[in-house]
DNA sequence: TAAGGATATAGTAATTATGACTACAAGTTT
DNA sequence: AAACTTGTAGTCATAATTACTATATCCTTA
């Protein structure tokens, strides 16, 4: 392979490309809706414009590492779900000059108070995914498709978890998968189904100040969660 | 977001990262067997030992782009299933230098004769999976990763079949689904699965010059193709 | 405090899918 | 023609799915 060999060393250091950014889609569940964190641009070309929150790989820093620093300097959380997308690397999604863009998604849960008052401080915003408006770039290209990735990845893996408090009940875990998947469910099926698979533990604990028949309250096993992930599974519903 | 804005300006031109290449994981099946191409360094460092095909990515040539024109250079072949990885960016994943580079995977129909033709040109040659040496930088990683990958998105979309020759028998699919996920499958039960799918059409041939009784040939009925890769499906076997 | 409303949870029955088989068919080889 | 190899069809018990109905439990308010 003399050609490539050659290329990577001739080229390698009058690359093609400007700079390479990482941005990252901040997925929330509140009160039955899914959400997005966005921020307005405060400054240059794009001021008063929203967008995915984003910046900068720094040296001797994993691109991993660089999008939770990214995530916990915006939201104060640290610990979070979140994996990486894919490159966006059209020529001319970003003007005049040639950026590449590392997607990322965090699922994170929503109602955290630390991270409401991290987040007065900026100007972000959560938005419902129907409301989002035009955004800068290709950002909203990029959160279309890390919605459908995250479609995909809930019926292979139980990381719709991460967008749920500790401690909740199954309506609350359907209303998610509904929401997400953009689908009705039918209760009674998906209590069977969900218990079937021995993922969630009961507590002795239930719902507190609804004005109706409190629910069970559930969390997930931690163990049988991690196996399912490793090995992937099927949450066809 | 004044912080992350002015990042965004600061750092801009002065980035950390010497340089993004692609690397590509191009698989092929043959006699029952998991390939990838691997290509011989001939100079520099690393020369004489194998490593993925890769390259750099042009000025105004989408990412995309590059990776398939990659792929045509070194194989000769057009229109070939070809699915962005994720990017590889440990620091360390290159000796001295900030290289970050995209990963490919790319499926291709082993047999055809152009492809040997121009391979004698090159040094390139499919190994097993199993026979796969120790590569350059973080090679062997990327091959683990595209691997699991690849099996994750078999149960999910009928991709496989970018694997197989236009034509083919049902144990030769039930073979390489075999290969692909490891596992060992049970024929009736696996033709009645596939077939209820709706996906194969039965063509009015045979297999030839077999030494049993020939099995019905079959393609894939390039619509249902479509709406099942969009809609995602479950190839649970 | 009893009735009504709302939601949780249990259960049923028809249908379909799955897994583990057996049996037979259709060619090849000796 | 018999033996062998692989393809294809069919069986049967079990499990999963779907579409429901029914009942339990708790809160509200009249």
């Amino acid at each position: 392979m003399e050609k490539i060999d050659a290329q990577r060393i001739a080229q390698s250091d009058n690359s093609a490309i400007d700079a390479i950014s990482i941005d990252c889609v901040i997925f929330g569940f509140n009160k039955g809706t899914l959400e997005v964190l966005l921020v307005q641009h405060a400054q240059g070309d794009s001021k008063g414009e929203w967008g995915l929150p984003g910046g900068w790989i720094n040296k001797d820093e994993s691109i991993d590492n660089a999008a939770s620093r990214l995530l916990e300097e915006l939201t104060g959380l640290e610990n979070v779900f979140l994996e990486q997308l894919k490159v966006f690397g059209d020529p001319k999604r970003v003007p005049n000059r040639r950026v590449l863009t590392i997607g990322y998604y965090a699922l994170i849960k929503h109602e955290e108070d630390d991270l409401r008052a991290s987040l007065v401080l900026t100007d972000a915003k959560w938005f419902k995914i129907k409301d989002i408006p035009q955004l800068i770039f290709d950002h909203n290209e990029i959160i279309n498709y890390s919605l459908k990735h995250l479609q995909q990845r809930v019926r292979q893996a139980p990381i719709g978890f991460n967008l749920l408090p500790e401690k909740f009940t199954l309506l609350q875990l359907m209303h998610l998968y509904e929401e997400i998947l953009g689908i009705e469910m039918n209760k009674p099926n998906f209590r069977r189904k969900i218990l079937n698979m021995k993922l969630l533990v009961a507590l002795n604990e239930k719902q507190q100040d609804v004005s109706h028949r409190a629910a069970q309250l559930y969390k997930f096993d931690a163990k049988i969660y991690k196996k399912l992930t490793e090995k992937g599974f099927n949450f066809e519903f």
